[in-house]
DNA sequence: AAAGTCTGCAACCGCCAAACT
DNA sequence: GAGTTTGGCGGTTGCAGACTT
């Protein structure tokens, strides 16, 4: 699968797909010499390519740490909730997510705004719905680059974690269930007891037409694939994220002593 | 079976910041 | 300190295969 059909660039640099052979090629070439200069790799390894290029390919493709095949339930919501938090930072998301590469993550998300923003389009009852306000946001996080924080460290975005592993969760179930009852739905999550991940389970009953699973104790391989769209869709409809606040979020400020920065969406 | 449409994703582009001269 | 180079990032494009009609 290829962007466009190879050519010539300018000074005679190759652009498009690359052939196997380019591959094995500069795979050959940092396994021996390692990624240090991009710039020279090219010239050294005799491609044909700029140093950009080269890197990409290997950042994003050639790169044996690279996990391939489908992102799992798990890893999408994780995404979500690391887009919430962090806006369109691909880069910082990856690193939450081994083996992920942020153009992976970014295709990913690109296809499921896209995807949500279709059904808004074509749904013209959501308008009313909490969900319009999250997807609008989302969309504008996209399309205004949200302004780096400054002296951000990873260490900051595993507080983070660990105000939403500890507290959203169970916040998400109690926060939620005026929305889920006003609009005749079942909360869909609850916190398993045993769980000390964010485990979120389904709960077997529902107004909305979703199925009797339980997300406990369905791995991600044997649950469906339904399911799981269908989890992460509710994931993606819920007024707590970025709603137009009717919900007192300010549960994060307090529990994260103040580290927890405005985030781009309206957590 | 063929044509049309949709979706996934590899790759390019432009911008920015850090490093180097 | 100014100019240049390099690496990195996010946004976007468009091809190819899958899916639908």
């Amino acid at each position: 699968m290829g962007r466009r059909a190879a050519y010539r660039g300018e000074q005679g640099l190759k652009k498009g797909q690359w052939t196997p052979e380019e591959d094995k090629i500069l795979v050959k070439h940092i396994e021996k010499h390692g990624c240090g200069r991009w710039n020279t790799i090219p010239k050294h390894a005799g491609l044909r390519r700029c140093g950009k290029s080269c890197r990409l390919r290997w950042k994003n493709y050639l790169n044996p740490d690279i996990k391939r095949g489908p992102f799992t339930f798990e890893d999408e919501k994780l995404i979500l909730q690391l887009q919430a938090r962090l806006g369109n930072r691909w880069s910082t998301i990856a690193t939450h997510l081994p083996g992920r590469t942020d153009n992976d993550i970014k295709n990913l998300w690109n296809s499921r705004v896209k995807k949500r923003s279709l059904l808004d389009l074509d749904d013209p009852t959501t308008e009313a719905s909490p969900t319009t306000g999250v997807m609008s946001q989302w969309e504008s996080a996209t399309l205004e680059p949200e302004p780096r924080l400054p002296g951000e460290t990873s260490a900051d975005c595993d507080n983070f974690f660990d105000i939403w592993n500890s507290e959203i969760v169970e916040s998400f179930t109690t926060t939620l269930a005026p929305w889920y009852e006003s609009t005749s739905c079942q909360i869909p999550f609850s916190r398993t007891p045993s769980s000390s991940s964010s485990a979120l389970v389904k709960s077997s009953t529902d107004s909305c037409g979703s199925k009797d699973v339980d997300m406990a104790s369905c791995s991600s391989s044997s649950c469906t694939k339904d399911d799981d769209d269908f989890a992460l869709q509710l994931l993606l409809d819920s007024p707590l994220i970025g709603g137009d606040d009717d919900i007192d979020m300010t549960f994060l400020e307090e529990k994260s002593d103040g580290k927890t920065q405005s985030p781009a969406v309206g957590f």
